[in-house]
RNA sequence: GCGGCUAUAGUUCAGUGGCAGAACGCCGGUCUGUGGCACCGGAUGUCGUGGGUUCGACCCCCACUAGCCGCCCCA
């Protein structure tokens, strides 16, 4: 026998019912986001390797070990074959297109929104996927339109957090630091540097590796009794120039004035070289060591790094495979699948044509109708209808001579007949 | 990429170097125009894959694959 194909490691089917919560999930976004003035884009699931090397940055562990990267086959044999990349984030992708499409000549701040499915190669567990789906949204546009103002930045939040109350996720908390302009970050992490060169010898073993490969990595570090010397070590707050202070002061205003609450953790550093001023996370509890369910923050010099013009913006990504982890776990138990209004029984094999043309108008006017099987006993019809849906509908040979339909409700056992025209009315309550 | 744990029926899981098990679910019957409840009966399966040790391996050993937990990193 042929050894079984099964989905490749880090990827998965999602099933009915799951797939229902993801709809919910999505459509909780959509009709937020539109609220807020946002559009959908829909970027390609492949790009230029460069756009990411560019983008992303050449350094970070995404780029540099986790991409999914192959050779396009050239066309002719003059030309040179080109790289190409499974998107590993969606900000990028928009970002070009962004500079393609020259929105920003529109003079208007662009609102961007994204939903679907982005590729990493790293080890799989509980929440990390190498095939993940994401929710995100870019704010971007010329300095003229306001892109820089830090009312941008608070809008994102507080629709952050309505999102999250809107689909029901209580529990989270909204974490937020900034890190400062492309000159800021630079200052801070050699001054950070200095400072590990003394205290990093009686550190872990992993933040003695990290002050040399990845100082701002020691911030995230969880062992107990280093955190005193970590909180103690300089904080990026005290590298912000004026410009970015300010900033920083007036996204905590504009929240504070809307009633989100926060917490401001100056040890809050992102892995995406791209961030600058604002970066924020909303974290839940229950999801072990993957605890982000959406990240995101400022990029003002990303498009410039990409060859395009200047144009500042904010975003974030949800992590929607996360989201739905924590939605199920809420959810606890009771996940019913989507039952039909009626299952519509034949009785005998006969009766089958005219029973699809019974479930056509009723399908018609709107109920949700499973069709059973004429070659069922009426007991079988009974208990398949009983799993699937909440009523059955009979349909033998009385019914169909004399147009007077015999209705059982599952629930209460009350049975009924009723005139097949007044079917779909008396269904619907 | 590194370390640890795990893999037996559709599902959740027991199990022993000597015939493969339970519960739930599934199928059938008691009941040929009435489901749920009850009772009776039935099938569950290459014991993750491949090798090795052994008279004999689901069990012991090795490798591989996958999942989970942690690390790295991140959504």
């Amino acid at each position: 026998m042929m050894s079984q194909i099964k989905a490749v490691r880090g990827t998965r089917d999602l099933l009915p019912p799951e797939t229902e919560l993801w709809n919910r999930v999505e459509a909780t976004a959509r009709r937020v986001f539109e609220r807020y003035a946002f559009g959908e884009i829909r970027t390609p699931i492949f790009e230029d390797t460069q756009l990411f090397a560019r983008g992303v940055g050449e350094e970070t562990d995404i780029v540099s070990k986790e991409m999914y990267t192959w050779e396009d086959r050239p066309r002719a044999q003059s030309e040179k074959a080109q790289m190409l990349t499974l998107r590993p984030e969606n900000t990028a992708g928009v970002v070009r297109a962004y500079i393609e499409h020259k929105l920003g000549d529109s003079g208007l701040l662009q609102k961007l929104y994204y939903i679907g499915p982005q590729f990493r190669r790293e080890r799989p567990q509980k929440g990390r996927y190498r095939q993940f789906f994401q929710i995100g949204a870019e704010v971007i546009g010329p300095v003229s339109a306001g892109s820089e103002s830090p009312l941008r930045d608070a809008e994102v939040l507080e629709m952050l957090a309505t999102f999250l109350d809107e689909l029901g996720v209580t529990g989270w908390t909204l974490e937020l630091n900034s890190v400062g302009s492309a000159q800021d970050r630079p200052r801070y992490v050699e001054a950070l540097r200095a400072a590990l060169t003394d205290v990093a010898p009686t550190l872990c073993v992993d933040c003695q590796r990290r002050a040399v490969t990845n100082p701002l990595r020691v911030l995230d570090c969880k062992v107990l009794d280093d955190q005193d010397k970590i909180n103690a070590l300089p904080k990026i707050a005290e590298f912000l120039d004026e410009e970015s202070r300010a900033h920083f002061a007036a996204v905590l205003a504009a929240l504070d004035a809307c009633g989100v609450r926060y917490t401001v953790n100056p040890r809050l550093v992102r892995g995406l070289d791209y961030y600058t001023r604002t970066t924020f996370e909303f974290t839940h509890g229950g999801l072990g060591a993957q605890n982000a369910l959406l990240g995101g923050g400022r990029y003002d010099g990303l498009s410039e790094a990409i060859g395009g013009p200047k144009a500042p913006g904010i975003g974030f990504a949800i992590g929607a495979d996360r989201l739905v982890l924590t939605l199920q776990a809420a959810a606890s138990g009771e996940m019913a699948g989507a039952l039909a209004d009626v299952y519509v029984a034949p009785l005998g094999e006969a009766r089958q044509a005219e029973a699809l043309v019974l479930a056509r108008e009723l399908r018609r006017a709107g109920l949700r109708v499973e069709l059973g099987e004429g070659s069922f006993r009426l007991k079988k019809s009974f208990e398949m209808g009983n799993k699937v849906a909440r009523a059955i509908v009979l349909f033998g040979e009385d019914e169909a001579k004399s147009g007077v339909m015999t209705v059982k409700d599952f629930a209460t056992g009350e049975q009924t007949k009723v005139a097949r025209g007044d079917l779909a009315e008396f269904l619907r309550k």
